[in-house]
Formats: C-alpha cells, structure tokens, sequence
DNA sequence: ATGCGTTTCAAACTTACGTTTTAACTTGAT
DNA sequence: ATCAAGTTAAAACGTAAGTTTGAAACGCAT
C-alpha cells in the first residue's frame, strides 16, 4: 500500500517560523519516546518512528546504531535528569537538618516528578508511564546498567528515611518504603487499577497538583503508622 | 467459528491416570500465561507458546482464533474468579454488619489476591503479574471487555469503603481508593521500583504473608488518615 | 468394521520487521 | 572549485511473525 507521501519536503520553506524543528536525533528521540509508551518496545517499528519524525528510516540505525541502543537513549535522557533532582532535593534537606520530616522527605522524591508530569513538551509525562512500562516489563537495561549505576539513590534515602523514622526496624522500613515509593511512582505514571472497571474519577483528572495534594497524605500516614512488630 | 465458551472441560474425568497432561487448550493457556508474563504480549510467539506446550503450531488457532483471543482466554480465565471471590468476600463482611471495619474491608481483596499467589501451579502468582503488565500497557481488552463487564467492582468498594470512612469527602475517597488498591495491587504483582536501583530486601523474599503482614497495616494507615480537606 | 466429526500435523503463504547497502546530497575548510 | 566527512535517501536483504491449508490421525456411536 505505497500511498502517495505528502512528506516529500520538495523545497524547504520552513522560515516562515523562527521554531525550527529538532536535528533528526532528537526527533527520533521525541517520537521514539511517546510510541514506546503508548505501544510499549516490541510493538513499535522502526517505521512507525521513522514515518512520524519524519525522517528515514535508516537513520535509527544511523544515529543510533539499532532498535536497542535507540530505547536506552529514550530512558537515559529524562532518567538521569529525574535521579539528579531528586539528590539534590535530599541534599538540601539534609543540609538544612531537617531531615526528621517525613513529609519533605517524601516532597524531595515528588517535586521532580511534578516538575516532570508538568513538562511542556508533554515528553517527561510521558517518561515516567515509560519507565512504569519497562518496569513491569522487568527490562535487561533495568536489571544491568540502571541499578548499577543509580544504587546510590536507594542508599541515600533509606539513609534519609531512617533518621526521619528511627522506630522502624531495618526491614518493616524497607517495606515501607517499597510500598510508599510505589504508591507515588504509579500516581505519577497514571496506573489507575480501578480505571480497568470503569471510568474512575481520579485519573480522568490528570493535574499533577492535585495527585500531590492527596498523594502526600496518603504515603505519609504509611510510612509514619506505628510499627506493629 | 464456534462463539461455545466449553473452556471448562479442564477437571473432567482425567483422573483415572495420575499426572495425565492436560489437554491441548489448558496447555496452550499454561504456557501462555507463564511467557506472556515473561516476555509480555508482543514479545512471545506462537511458535514458542506451541513449541513449550508441545502442541501444533496451528493449534492455537484452532482452539482460541487467533492470538489475540488467546490472550483474552488466558486472562479471563483467572479475572473472573478472582473478581468473585473479592466481591463473595465483601458479601460477607457486609453480611456481618462490620463494613465500618477498614482492614476487613481491605482483607477482602487481599485474601483473594493471596490465594493466587499461593497457587501451587504457580499459575495465581503469575497472573497477577500479567494483570499488572495488562494494566500498565493499557490493552484494549481492558479498555472496553473488562471495564464494562466488572464496573460493579469498584461500586461496591466505594460503597463499602464509603460506610467505613463516612468522614471522608467523595473525591478524597476516591483517590485514596486509588492509592490503596495501586500499592496492594503492585505488592502481589511484585513490582518494585526500587528494585530498579539496586538489590532490594523486600522483594527478593516473596513470602506471600509476609507482603500482607507489612501491606495491610500501610494501606490501613493510608486510608484512616485525617481528612486534610 | 464403517462412517463422520473433531483434532493434529507439516508445510506453505503473506506480511512486516530490523538491518544493511550503496549512492546521492549537504556542508565547511582548503 | 575541490575534497572529505557527515548525513540523508531509496531499495533490498534475510528472518521471523501470524495465519491458512489440506491431508492424516483420532474418537466413537452406529
């Protein structure tokens, strides 16, 4: 089915705006980002992305050098970012001393996501329903290099998490930050469990500002419950 | 062509021998389940489900159409049970006049969820991890079969959880709904996010009860809190 | 044993995938 | 203008996917 292709470019006159669309990289990298999310990995062609950037499609593996190498680019440019933030918002805590505080504990962790479910671009949105998928899909770029190279964010805020909450055992802490840090990361992402049997009135309303303002809360008064063990 | 849903003739008369393989469809589904979890939907071919199953190639399109309706019967198999045994559990409870009681309440969707990860064939455990892979990747079944055929879910909850926690405005309630069944829901799906950066204590031991003995009184907490409203 | 509907089987079909190739085009320094 | 490096282009390659086909094998009442 050859239809005929209206995105022959048969001159440029692209001038008219000062807004000149992104290098090819970056518009596979755009388009990449929003169909693995919506189609997941495997059900994203080369194709499919290279026909919606609007570039050839040899140029994935040009740029990129295959299929695989393109989807650790997609992760790497929002997650490295994402993981910063979030350091630094711990450090500034913990350099005020107000690390005790449960809840700017658990803000540290929210604010760069807020800021990334506000991203203009929509890109960051749709970054952290990303990286829920390649979660649950218990991908080889999660289990190798990402917990090698980001071990450091558990470690720091566990640290953190056990100076707020000194009454919890080691272990009762570390489910609780399992459960807490879940909670949050599925609210950013948009999994909404309930949304599968029937329209729900929560996840319709997608402002970012008010999943925070019930967010907060609900995972503070589990991680500061009293312990039962 | 045959829209007869005869999938039920699994526990029939096979018990004369012992250990006698299931026939070709439970095979096809078992195997279904266990690679559809693994490699996701896409990711697994009819030519590995058929090969591991020992089976045609060409049986699964004799026995369920197409791989898509494959899917659907690999899924439905195990929601619908599980649907009932969660709302049979709310009869109960509701039954006893103690709906004001939140644990109860929230025990009736983890018992159920329990007994499937306790399924000595495994099967239970995995999918709940199918469930969780469907949800994140927002498949059509879902969508439309599902969400229209069990929207009574979620109305009874709400309704229960309603009597249990009158104090709380209806919008507040319903996004901690949404809280508390993600963070349950991700707990028996096994889904840890931090896992992602590093080992993790918590979910390396799958103790089934363990998740529960640390799950309930978080969610319970979550849910009681006072209404910041 | 025979006939008939059901199930299994090997093989082929069509399509789409990721990747490679080779040539053409652009760009900037010489 | 020329050359080389970098980039884009169209086409083809080899493979694997889901599905279809038609015959063989099976189960079982007659």
């Amino acid at each position: 089915m050859d239809k005929a292709k209206p995105l022959l470019k048969s001159h440029k006159v692209e001038e008219t705006m000062e807004a000149s669309r992104p290098d090819t990289s970056t518009r596979i990298l755009d388009v990449s980002e929003r169909l693995f999310v919506e189609h997941g990995f495997e059900a994203t062609s080369l194709r499919m992305i290279t026909q919606q950037a609007e570039v050839n499609l040899a140029a994935v593996n040009y740029h990129f050098g295959s299929k695989d190498a393109l989807f650790e680019s997609v992760f790497m440019r929002r997650l490295a970012p994402l993981i910063a933030a979030c350091l630094s918002e711990l450090d500034a805590v913990e350099a005020d001393g107000r690390v005790s505080d449960v809840a700017l504990l658990v803000m540290t962790f929210i604010r760069p996501c807020l800021a990334l479910s506000k991203d203009p671009s929509r890109g960051g949105a749709l970054f952290v329903r990303l990286l829920s998928r390649t979660l649950v899909e218990n991908h080889r770029l999660l289990r190798e290099t990402i917990s090698q190279q980001y071990s450091v964010f558990v470690q720091r805020y566990a640290h953190a998490f056990h100076q707020a909450l000194p009454q919890l055992e080691e272990e009762e802490l570390a489910w609780r930050m399992h459960f807490a840090f879940s909670v949050m990361f599925n609210a950013f992402a948009g999994n909404d469990v309930l949304k599968i049997f029937g329209r729900s009135h929560v996840v319709t309303a997608r402002d970012p500002d008010l999943i925070v303002k019930h967010l907060v809360p609900f995972v503070v008064a589990g991680l500061v419950a009293p312990d039962h063990g």
